[in-house]
DNA sequence: TGAATACCCTACCAAACCAATAGGGTATGA
DNA sequence: TCATACCCTATTGGTTTGGTAGGGTATTCA
């Protein structure tokens, strides 16, 4: 399962796609029109803003606004940031491998089981984009 | 990710399909075998066995076995028994659906993702078996 | 029949994680 | 220079995870 927190983020991006070419947005605007805590969204927002998702403006008339055209940003890389690896296993992770202790990997059925699953899962994560939000 | 839960799971069901057709296997078996903590994996085949997926006999001679064919137990069961939900939101969830409070289901561009997730993941986990784990 | 066997059940615990809050600090621009 | 609005650190309550402890109960076989 997605995380409060990604599901905040996914809601926050989708604002910020619907208000992209429009100058940077409040946090305190994203929070109240997506029913996100204020507080906890400035942290989300942070982190995307130092994996490169976002970019912002302090001070009067500044704001978050996205980084890249939202067809360029994808799904899972969003999730990656957010909340981590998007395989079911470690010894099937492309971004957060971790060798398997106790089974072998050339092998070891459920290793193959999750490995297609990845590969399905992440056929549509690293496709779909930001765009696809709205 | 599969908890840690999970994974012992599998090992141990794996454990199993290979002494299918040799009678009770002792839990203390699997747990040396698998390197399993003994005490957590009793409740995890206590569990197993409750939700129709193992079969045991007490006493001397005893142990626990699979209770159906391995071709006959699927991977997706064994992980909604142990772990919980298979999808990534709620609102996308065939066995554990909860509906989004913040967002409407027919128009939502994350939900819509999430499904077509949730489907590769499912037609995979739902056609493969315990006697794909060996 | 009784004792050894082996599963069954309840309770507890520490560490980690999740969701959220608090309270300032710092850079910006009018 | 001051209000604005993002930036940063710390803390907190609650839940989940992973595991331990200790005894209860049913079964089998000598």
């Amino acid at each position: 399962m997605l995380s409060k927190k990604a599901q905040y983020a996914f809601r926050a991006l989708a604002h910020l796609v619907e208000h992209y070419d429009s100058g940077p947005v409040l946090i305190a605007e994203i929070a109240k029109k997506k029913r996100i805590p204020l507080k906890f969204l400035e942290s989300i927002l942070l982190e995307l803003k130092k994996n490169n998702i976002l970019e912002s403006k302090k001070g009067k008339g500044g704001g978050y606004f996205l980084k890249k055209d939202p067809s360029q940003t994808y799904i899972a890389t969003v999730i990656r940031i957010v909340d981590g690896p998007i395989s079911l296993l470690p010894c099937v992770s492309l971004y957060f491998y971790q060798r398997c202790k106790n089974c072998n990997e050339k092998h070891c059925g459920l290793h193959d089981i999750m490995k297609s699953v990845r590969d399905a899962t992440l056929n549509i994560l690293e496709k779909r984009t930001l765009k696809d939000l709205i």
